[in-house]
DNA sequence: GGTGTGACCAGCT
DNA sequence: AAGCTGGCCACAC
């Protein structure tokens, strides 16, 4: 395939999309954090792009728990409702206040550290 | 095949 | 202090 329906094959998507996938209930977590992860701080942008394919994705892809490094829901519009991420935050027991998550650090959850503590642990 | 863009981040002015 | 610009990298036209 040169070019068409990418979906997902070796895509940095699909990376982006397996990371999201595993942040826990009621965590959150950041761009950079999971650009980070996957390749450089500065594919932070590509992370959300890759959102904006999640919703091309069957699988159910926890955007809203994708925020900017501020803790801001930067991409509450992209979910057809802004008031739809900020919803589902708070269904999960995240309080937010104008637009911002509250105890941002508390749910806080960076693949970085999380992910590679439970690689070590099963090393 | 080049250009533009995009839900960011961090540094510079 | 706050705003802006650059950087980064992958996808779409």
């Amino acid at each position: 395939m040169t070019t068409g329906t990418k979906q997902n094959s070796g895509s940095f998507f699909e990376n982006v999309f397996a990371v999201v996938r595993l942040i826990p209930y009621g965590r959150v977590t950041s761009y950079g954090a999971i650009a980070g992860y996957i390749a450089t701080r500065g594919s932070a942008r590509m992370v959300g792009w890759a959102m904006n394919a999640a919703h091309m994705q069957v699988t159910d892809i926890p955007a809203h728990r994708v925020v900017n490094r501020n803790g801001l829901l930067t991409g509450k519009h992209h979910f057809g409702n802004p008031a739809i991420m900020q919803q589902l935050l708070e269904n999960e027991g995240i309080e937010i206040k104008n637009d911002q998550i509250t105890r941002f650090a508390e749910v806080f959850w960076d693949p970085n550290k999380e992910l590679k503590i439970e690689n070590y642990q099963e090393l």
